[in-house]
Order: structure tokens, then sequence, then C-alpha cells
DNA sequence: ATCTAAAGAATGAAATTTCATGAACTTCGA
DNA sequence: TCGAAGTTCATGAAATTTCATTCTTTAGAT
């Protein structure tokens, strides 16, 4: 029970007079957006404070559970771009966070691995995460999340991931 | 009716063998970074194609039915950093596509207005947006999608913007 | 087999973003 | 009324990202 009815929901953020007719403020991708930035950003400070940047910990956070992703999965699952995914590795491999590996079935692949140390930093990071998506989803009542998560996920199989090789297009 | 079920949403999406227990696949942060990155991502092909870079049309769609907005605003609005947007901002005016005026009221500030140009410009790309939502939102059903949107706007309401003057913490 | 097209990742130059300040106002307390 | 502290936006140097391209390696067709 409890949980948060659509009542409290209208736009309980910005100042002065209210003005409902923005464009924006019933557009789903603006809200998506938002809601990302923020719930990601309230959790960004730790990962900062850990010494962590964000593409870093996304990277470190995609890898856990898994036995080694490529750069071009990788790029997918912490939405950067290939190239830029690639730099990052780089200096990731050389603080000794992740290894990369040849990927014997496929020569063209570069295998990423988090290694023991890139694990043990994110331990808490990702203990104090689960606390944090509880602490969001608390006042939703477990229905509610269940279907909020549901959704998403719904969203996410029904738009597949972007274009060809490469990801989508951000700037101009 | 119909209306997706969250029997549908499993991982739809990358390839290779199931393999379940990612850490991010039921990482709510995680869900809505993709969610907005995909989502946002479909339109944005059309944004480039007008001309326009991301944070432009963002710009453009905030300033739409507002009578003027801070840089302050505006970077909140369009999840872009003050010194950024101040950029941006520049460049749009020299475009035509916004006007700067100094607020009587508080000359610290910088007003933005989108231009009658600025207007026309996002005019057919407004409506096509509008038209990419309700094609979002078609498979879920009436019920549902007004159940996600609801939800999204408590969750905004929940977690007000960031922090002090600036934005949220997005790199190291 | 051989040749051509496609896929995956690395790299370099160019453009953008970011951080740290700076400058201009406003507020507010003494 | 003054001055210290707090806002808001602009700007420059440094770092990162992005685009385009190249280098390998694999897949396909003839």
């Amino acid at each position: 029970m409890s949980a948060v009815t659509h009542e409290n929901a209208g736009k309980g953020d910005e100042e002065g007079p209210v003005r409902s007719s923005r464009f924006v403020d019933d557009y789903l991708p603006y809200l998506l957006a938002q809601a990302s930035q923020r719930i990601s950003g309230e959790f960004h400070r730790e990962v900062n404070r850990a010494g962590l940047s964000v593409t870093e910990w996304r990277v470190l956070a995609s890898l856990e559970g898994s036995d080694g992703e490529s750069i071009g999965t990788l790029a997918q699952l912490t939405l950067t771009k290939q190239p830029t995914l690639s730099k990052v590795v780089q200096r990731m491999e050389a603080e000794g966070l992740v290894r990369r590996h040849g990927l014997r079935a496929d020569r063209r692949q570069t295998l990423v691995r988090i290694t023991p140390h890139g694990h043990r930093l994110t331990e808490s990071l990702r203990a104090r995460a689960r606390q944090h998506q509880a602490g969001i989803l608390e006042p939703f009542g477990q229905d509610q999340a269940t279907s909020l998560i549901g959704m998403l996920k719904a969203l996410l199989a029904l738009h597949p991931h972007a274009g060809s090789t490469d990801d989508d297009r951000r700037t101009r």
C-alpha cells in the first residue's frame, strides 16, 4: 500500500509562478532524461568520492557478473561511444581496474575483464547502489516499484539498440 | 487494453547465451539511463536532420510555452552545465534562434527567449516529437502509459534538483 | 581459393565540455 | 549605510569527447 499517487506528482520543482504549459512538461523523453540524471546524479557523488568517473563506474558495474565483454558491447552498456570507451578502458587498464584480452574466437574483438582490484574497489559501491535504489523505490511501494521496473524493461525490449556499429547521435 | 505485459520485458536485447545475473540488469538508474538514451536517440536523428544539436533542440523545446528562462534554469531543463549552456546559447543567438535580454528585476540574470525564427524551426519538430511519444506509448495502452508518466513525474517531485548553483556531477 | 565487403577496435586532429575563476549584482546583518 | 557573503553568468586553459579514418580480421560470393 501507501505508494505515491500521481497526485503528488505535479511539478514539485521549478520555482516561480505556476506555468503549467511548457512543452516539455509532459514529454516522455524529457521526463526520462530528467529522472535518469537526477537519480543517477545522486549516486554519482559517491562514485566520485570513490575516485571513479561515472563512465568508469559504469564499465565496472557492467562487468560485474560477466566473464568479459567486448568493447562494442561495453560501449552500449555504458552509453558511451566506441572511440571514447576505447580510451577510457585503456586508462582503466593502466590503473589496474580491468584487463584487455584478445578473444581467441574472433581476433578482431577485444575482451575486457574486471580485475580482482576493480572488483574489490566496487564492492562497497555496489552495496550502496542497491541501498540507493531501495531508497528511491521505497515511497512507491512494492507493486508500483515492480511495475515501474517492468515498464522500463519493456521499453528497452521494444527499442533494441540504436543503429549500426556506432551508438546514437548525441551532438550535432 | 492490449498493453505490454512484464513478461515480454526480459532482455530482448544483447545477443549470446542468456546471462541473467549481470549487476546492472535490475538496477534502476541503469534502466532509466538506457531507456532515456534509446528513446531520445531515436528522435535525435530527426533533430540532427533539422540541423540542430541535441542541446540546441532541448533549449528550444524548453523555451516553448515560456516567456523566457534564465541561463541557470535552462541549464537544469536541458541537463547541461552552466558554462556549457552559456556557450551554446551564445552560438544559438548568433544563429538567430534565441535572443538574450538583461532582466530588469535582477541584472545578474540573463533572460533567454526563443525568437520567431526558432519557433518556426521547431514547429514541425515538436509535432513529430508528439507523434514519436505517441508511438512509444502506444503498445502500453492508455492506463499503463498514464501510469508510467505519473511515476516519472512523482520521481522528479521526490528528487528535486541536484545541488547548489551547479548541476550534478557527471564526469570525474 | 581469391577477392570484396563488412565488422571491431584503435588513433589523431578538431570540437566541445569541464573546472576553476572572475566580474557584476543583490542580500542581509550590523 | 556599509560591507561581507551569496547569486548568476561569462570566460580561459585543460581535459575529454567526437568524427573520420585506418588497420586487422572475418564472412561471403564467385
